[in-house]
DNA sequence: TCGCGTTCGTGATACCTTCTAACGAAGCGG
DNA sequence: CCGCTTCGTTAGAAGGTATCACGAACGCGA
């Protein structure tokens, strides 16, 4: 680190042939997952010979643990992107919820492999960098921006035939949440909509994770259409 | 395969020496993740020299095969023995769909890796073995069992104040699944109980695997309240 | 009880991986 | 133009999967 220079000749090239190293590694996972990339095998891609890679990157792990950095980054610029779009169409300040849904499965469908660099399963020793949990919780404003300004209601569900009403009853998940809401900073949103923004968090990765996984291969279904129901639930639509 | 003798003195044994790997083996998935478990590590373990494990499993992956294998059997065994306990202490034939939560959530966290091995990140070019997409059927089964069994409301969320109505009006979704419901068998729940089954898996994996992977960390509230108010707004309570 | 065939465990070997070390060549800056 | 830094190379250690050939152990039938 404190090795960005994009001034000097030598750090241009540099940041090029890094940024080529990461371009043949995502192609390496998503054909055959983290697990099977091969510095070795991108060092012969790219005509060069095995140890010269770690010019470029200290080890097997900091590759991996970049490219987790930029799928964080990715998706919380398609998040903000997408806020930013719908704050100039409409008057609320946050992104419409069912917009945020659509361009998460987006991403998620473009690489998978990516989504699961992020979601997957955990390696036991691994501790993320304190930079993509910074990230991370960029991505959950955004998602708390836009359950704070959407209309309250029952979250969940279609609601009854008597419409949403405004008077949601607090569930108890609701008041425990009230006693523990260090995570959403100095946010002003009412325990509503912090529970609201984890039903979107939770229950668009169980779909989604589940389809991505290959887990609703074969029972006919479409993935898409459970995802959206699960968004429109969220939104108490 | 065709092997399983174990009436003769060697088949014994052979069984034997299986267990005892795949004992090690998910010690190291336990301790490093399943891409960390090395066949020379268990065999140093066990006093043997590297290739002698291959005289019982043919290769890496042959083993991480039937790892998995084991990791289904025992869910699903999980279940069933969940669902039989329910059906002697009330009436319905299918379990309660809140002991089976409660069962989900302690199987996972008895081994994460094992949770993982099932619903974690996808090996590309994987192909599940054909039993072990009949034991992910089992355990849907029992699912959907309990969710015929139970009573009919609408699905999502604490409903609204004027409690559950019977009248539960079809969701689109619904109507898509009365349409697509070869997954479920000859079963003859309504598409609202095969709706029901599917928000059970996709909701608590969503809470569940965000939980194991450690995305709640630093969060402050407890997962396991997220989990169990998840549980019962698929009960429709 | 004695053989004989099957099975088991071994060491040697090939090939892959990550990663370190030493060396020579190239480039950039003063 | 000279010198320091950086880059890419080869060599090599350590460890992984997997195959092979060989000797020893075992069990079953005669």
């Amino acid at each position: 680190m404190s090795k960005p220079d994009t001034q000097t000749p030598r750090g241009r090239y540099r940041a090029q042939v890094r940024e080529e190293v990461k371009r043949h590694a995502w192609e390496q996972i998503a054909a055959a997952g983290a697990s099977a990339l091969s510095l070795n095998a991108i060092a012969k891609q790219m005509g060069m010979s095995g140890p010269a890679l770690y010019r470029y990157f200290a080890s097997r792990d900091e590759l991996i643990t970049e490219l987790i950095r930029d799928a964080y980054r990715s998706l919380a610029d398609t998040f903000r992107a997408r806020a930013r779009a719908d704050a100039g169409s409409k008057a609320g300040a946050g992104a419409d919820l069912g917009d945020l849904a659509h361009a998460l499965r987006g991403w998620a469908l473009d690489d998978p492999q990516r989504y699961f660099l992020i979601y997957g399963t955990p390696v036991p020793g691994y501790r993320a960098p304190e930079d993509t949990t910074r990230t991370a919780s960029e991505i959950m404003a955004v998602i708390l921006d836009a359950c704070a300004a959407a209309p309250a209601g029952s979250p969940g569900s279609p609601a009854s035939p008597a419409e949403k009403l405004p008077t949601t009853h607090p569930s108890p998940f609701d008041a425990h949440l009230d006693a523990h809401r260090a995570w959403a900073g100095p946010h002003p949103a009412p325990s509503s909509a912090l529970h609201r923004a984890l039903l979107f968090w939770t229950r668009l990765h169980g779909v989604l994770s589940l389809e991505l996984a290959g887990h609703f291969a074969g029972m006919g279904f479409d993935p898409a259409q459970l995802y959206t129901a699960e968004a429109e639930a969220v939104m108490g639509r």
